[in-house]
DNA sequence: TCACGTCAAGCAGAT
DNA sequence: ATCTGCTTGACGTGA
């Protein structure tokens, strides 16, 4: 078991995530942020190793406009050397390695534009992990997109997109459950006819409890990710209910997050914690498996 | 230095 | 009709 954090780091004072709007573009301005993001990337992953993190999303602002039609520069080549220092270092360490597309990743959109654009992203985020010379463990995430009235019709649509997409897409590609159009018994049915691996988001474990058995459920998530995809992931953040309304909680509930990895059973997971407070939370859960005699049969990895 | 309007992009649900 | 949330608020103008 590894756990993870996504993206952005606070306790350092640098960003890896850092953008400019579109009117400011020009070559200069590009090369400039990514050398400051990348650089920052390295620092990341190094606080990450010092820390026993060892699971990390890269945030999709790595590079700026990076698969939009302004980008007329080729980072892939200029920053290949860069790519590669990083990319050693994240496989000398056994860091696992996420991306998360944003919400204007719609394989399965009804318009033609839309989904076109989502392949470019798709695309964009596999040269990335493909610059870092990562394997298939490293992934790639997506929700389904959207329903548009007609939600087998929509399965169906992404179903077929999916089957078009580049070979070198496909060795990342993951998809997960969202909490209204496309729930984890939707993201099954799918990885059945595609063998696409499934990432479970349990963020409504406590709001809004699934009817379905969650131990079931676990088994069928875990049967979609074969050897060479490595462990199954779980993303977790915690909630609290605020004037009767779940919402997001600003940091971790330990209790609960010691519960969630007791009904996990003897099953092992690389578990991704997404709340607001960061590598805050993700050092939190570590201790709290180190320190609970109860947890302590799980295998955290934490080699340094 | 800080407040705050705006930012590449889609979709669904709430107000 | 407009606003909000989503993998993450950050950029940048103007006071």
């Amino acid at each position: 078991m590894k756990i993870g954090y996504p993206c952005i780091n606070l306790a350092l004072d640098c960003k890896s995530n850092s953008t400019f709007r579109l009117k400011n573009y020009s070559k200069e301005r590009l090369i400039q942020t990514i050398t400051n993001n990348l650089n920052c990337l390295e620092k990341i992953l190094e606080f990450n190793v010092n820390h026993r993190i060892f699971f990390f999303r890269i945030t999709s602002d790595l590079i700026p406009f990076g698969s939009h039609p302004v980008m007329d520069f080729n980072w892939q080549d200029y920053f290949k050397e860069e790519f590669k220092t990083i990319g050693n270092y994240i496989k000398n360490n056994s860091i696992r390695i996420t991306m998360h597309p944003g919400q204007y990743t719609v394989l399965n959109s009804i318009n033609n534009r839309v989904f076109k654009n989502s392949v470019d992203e798709l695309i964009y985020h596999t040269d990335i992990l493909d610059l870092l010379g990562l394997d298939k463990t490293a992934k790639i995430i997506t929700h389904v997109g959207g329903v548009y009235d007609d939600k087998e019709a929509s399965i169906n649509r992404f179903i077929n997109r999916y089957l078009t997409l580049d070979k070198r897409i496909k060795k990342y590609y993951v998809i997960e459950n969202d909490d209204k159009s496309f729930n984890i018994e939707d993201c099954l049915t799918i990885s059945e006819q595609t063998e696409i691996p499934v990432i479970f988001d349990i963020y409504h474990h406590e709001c809004n409890p699934m009817k379905e058995n969650f131990q079931d459920i676990l088994k069928k998530v875990i049967r979609t990710w074969k050897p060479e995809d490595g462990l199954p992931i779980l993303h977790y953040s915690s909630e609290h209910i605020i004037k009767g309304k779940c919402r997001h909680a600003d940091s971790i509930n330990i209790n609960h997050f010691k519960k969630f990895i007791q009904s996990l059973g003897d099953n092992d997971f690389d578990i991704m914690i997404e709340i607001k407070n960061k590598e805050v939370s993700a050092l939190q859960a570590i201790n709290a498996i180190l320190n609970d005699k109860r947890l302590s049969k799980l295998l955290l990895y934490q080699e340094i």
